[in-house]
DNA sequence: TAAAAACTATTAACCCAATAAAAGTTTCCT
DNA sequence: AGGAAACTTTTATTGGGTTAATAGTTTTTA
């Protein structure tokens, strides 16, 4: 029954992200689905099977999608400013337990996760610059691949426990993700582009 | 003879950021420099007395301070492009045993190195921020602490190791940083700030 | 007086076995 | 067929004892 398999990787993706890997057992799974693990077993060769699943499961999550296409009539600089209320859905929230779990006791796994994470922000990245320099509203004489490298270790930074740890005051608030964004978008406008983001943010 | 206690300081620094510090013994040192381990001993009570020493020699050392006492006459922007030259030997570049071994063994001497340096990065910073905007060079809407925690934050990114796993092209090179500094300065420029950069970049 | 060398005391890494937890399997039962 | 529980196997952690390295001290020597 696929739709059981389904309910499985929902409950068991609840469990992980709320207390981490380790400390949830198949025995947890079974008994917080009210199945067996014989059953469990049957979708699932292996834990490590299961968490893999888990992952890509999230990465196929709709909401880790960013749904281009519905912004098909908004401008580079529009997309963006939508774009960047959702950045914080693919790349944070960090689990801590979850995270730790991952990269110490999976990192084969924490590495293909993190790592397809990335190519999927960068590519959102990429198609948005490409949009902005083609209606001029991004310069034409920078480097898309490095700014979009830039941005991600910025954000992947932002997560970072042990780079905060020389300033606590700079917690992910949203005015600090306003400042962000505008002085990313700042980063890469040409003055046409400055000029339109005036009238964007004067609003 | 505090002539040769500089001389030990200055040698123990290069044997430290050479070799890390954990495989530097205090015989390895007083080999090196032909003196007996009683005559360090004399200087430095203990080992962690040395190595917090060599770290406050570090920052008092000229080259961390960015000597903006020659810059008088410059504006905003072409202070910060030579200030961006001299950032590299302020938060880098790594030397990994070296910060290995102060993270691990001594992370409370490291803990205050991080802060002391990021907080000369940030006064500094700051500094720029404030002439820029009086000049009219800058903005004057953003926030400037906002605005130099999320450059810190960006530079110690790059040396971070497990942020760079994604992706192995994106090393700390020339044309990286000209990109980095020029998306910067956008960032935060007026645009009469703008039109003076590009004054600046095309010669 | 200070270098060189010998010394003691600490400390951290290493190994190994015991233990406990949880992965994975089987049996029983409805 | 599948849940419940009992079962075996694997695995990681724990603690103790050993060793090696090196911090820190003392003695010797020039």
């Amino acid at each position: 029954m696929e739709s059981q398999k389904q309910k499985i990787l929902e409950t068991t993706h609840n469990l992980f992200f709320q207390c981490g890997i380790r400390s949830v057992s198949m025995d947890d799974i079974s008994k917080d689905l009210s199945i067996s693990k014989k059953t469990l077993y049957q979708y699932f060769k292996t834990k490590n099977d299961l968490i893999e699943q888990v992952l890509n499961w999230v990465l196929k999550n709709p909401k880790f999608n960013f749904q281009s296409e519905k912004l098909k009539n908004l401008n580079a600089i529009e997309c963006y400013w939508k774009f960047h209320q959702f950045i914080i859905e693919i790349l944070g929230n960090p689990h801590h337990s979850f995270d730790y779990d991952l990269n110490k006791y999976h990192p084969e796994l924490a590495l293909t996760f993190k790592t397809k994470k990335m190519e999927m922000f960068k590519a959102d990245l990429i198609m948005n610059l490409n949009q902005g320099i083609k209606e001029g509203l991004y310069r034409d004489d920078f480097d898309k691949d490095i700014i979009s490298n830039l941005l991600i270790r910025l954000y992947l930074g932002l997560w970072n426990q042990n780079l905060a740890v020389y300033n606590q005051d700079d917690k992910f608030t949203e005015s600090f993700h306003r400042e962000l964004t505008l002085y990313h978008l700042h980063g890469i406008c040409s003055i046409k582009g400055v000029e339109y983001l005036k009238t964007v943010t004067d609003q």
